[in-house]
DNA sequence: AAATATAATTAACACTGTTAAGTTTCCAAA
DNA sequence: TTTGGAAACTTAACAGTGTTAATTATATTT
């Protein structure tokens, strides 16, 4: 049955022309410019046949972060080369602020935009979605930093909630624009980025305890 | 002149109904349903008539948040006790994360919420809004505990980025419902609060110079 | 070729923020 | 007290939004 397979096919890739459309969209307008009507014109359908192809707007959101989760993890390839686990953290939370800071548009989805409710449903579903990985690596390493005594032991869940929170919060106070205010003159992007690096950098230097303290 | 006084008094009275309005639908029914036709439902106004006070819904919107950051700084009333300048920069988390928790619409226009760039401008204006206040004074005690040998010496406005965003972090990720993957299981809502304050303990913890390194 | 299943579209609904134009209300000067 | 004009408010409308039911066009199967 050959026939049902081209279909199938065809199928998938209006999907993904969809998909295609929406991050063209969003990367270039903006969130509140992804319009099913844009999509739409843009793929050259009428805006009704967006939703033969996914429930409905947040479906294709949760698609798009979902790529966003994968481009993520692509960008974490480069930590297998480091062995040390302590420096692979600081060059983890590197990548995720290099991340944030250079994709806003798919941070946004990932990680500040309002999720919906069944997409929370269809997340436990999953059970182990590209998001989960990212955390349980964290969870893995700060372990290891902990059996290899480079920093306090400390209930791993608690350590790794203050880390991505630390990192999370500077990308989103940033990216809300909303770290203006934490020096008096404006501040530019790469500057901002230099002073993030140095916070988690002052962070990982102060829990490690190989640096010593007077 | 009595009439213009009262004149005056009068269209104050009615930017306060609409805010008020705005606030109930805000706290009640969230972000998304507050629009103008409710509010002007709220107040038996015509919807129109909202925009003989205020210019756009951006700037309902931008001063509910400054009301946020009022509350914040009222909350905040409680470090004025605290003698130990290291003891009130926890309280001071515990404070923002009691408040994030339990005013999560507030702190949605507060710090997560687009800023739209007319209010980015009239910050400027101001020069001395509620939230500067609020990280001018983190930075203020960052010094002090510094300067007391209390933690490592630092730039201030690292590590100010550094706790502000650990905090916001945390809150944020809390809010947008980000923080179930961090357990496997779902985590309610106070248990989430105690989380935060072991993060921060433990945070705190590591940066205090006094607490002896093994 | 006719019947059926699939794919895409048109038209419409119930909303949204916002504006121009028209009414009503109120206060001061003639 | 009446009249003029300013201020306050409303009606109607525009240009959008997400989404759905009903309809038409296109393939596929019988």
């Amino acid at each position: 049955m050959g026939i049902v397979e081209r279909k199938e096919k065809q199928k998938q890739d209006i999907k993904k022309m969809i998909l295609d459309a929406s991050m063209k969209l969003f990367v270039e307008e903006g969130f509140d410019n992804v319009t099913i009507r844009k999509i739409a014109d843009l793929i050259e359908y009428s805006p009704t046949t967006v939703y033969l192809y996914f429930k409905d707007k947040d479906e294709i959101f949760f698609q798009l972060s979902q790529v966003g989760f994968e481009k993520m993890l692509e960008l974490n390839q480069n930590l297998t080369t480091i062995a040390n686990p302590l420096m692979r953290l600081y060059k983890m939370g590197e990548n995720y602020i290099h991340f944030g800071m250079t994709n806003p548009e798919y941070y946004d989805v990932m990680f500040i935009q309002r999720a919906p409710m069944d997409c929370i449903s269809k997340m436990e579903e999953l059970e182990w979605t590209a998001g989960s990985i990212a955390i349980e690596s964290l969870k893995g390493l700060l372990k290891d930093c902990m059996d290899k005594g480079l920093i306090q032991k400390a209930p791993v869940e608690i350590v790794a909630m203050a880390i991505w929170g630390l990192v999370h919060g500077m990308v989103s106070l940033a990216i809300r624009d909303r770290l203006e205010s934490i020096s008096k003159k404006l501040i530019e992007k790469d500057q901002l980025i230099k002073m993030m690096h140095q916070s988690i950098n002052w962070f990982l230097g102060t829990i490690d305890t190989s640096v010593k303290k007077k």
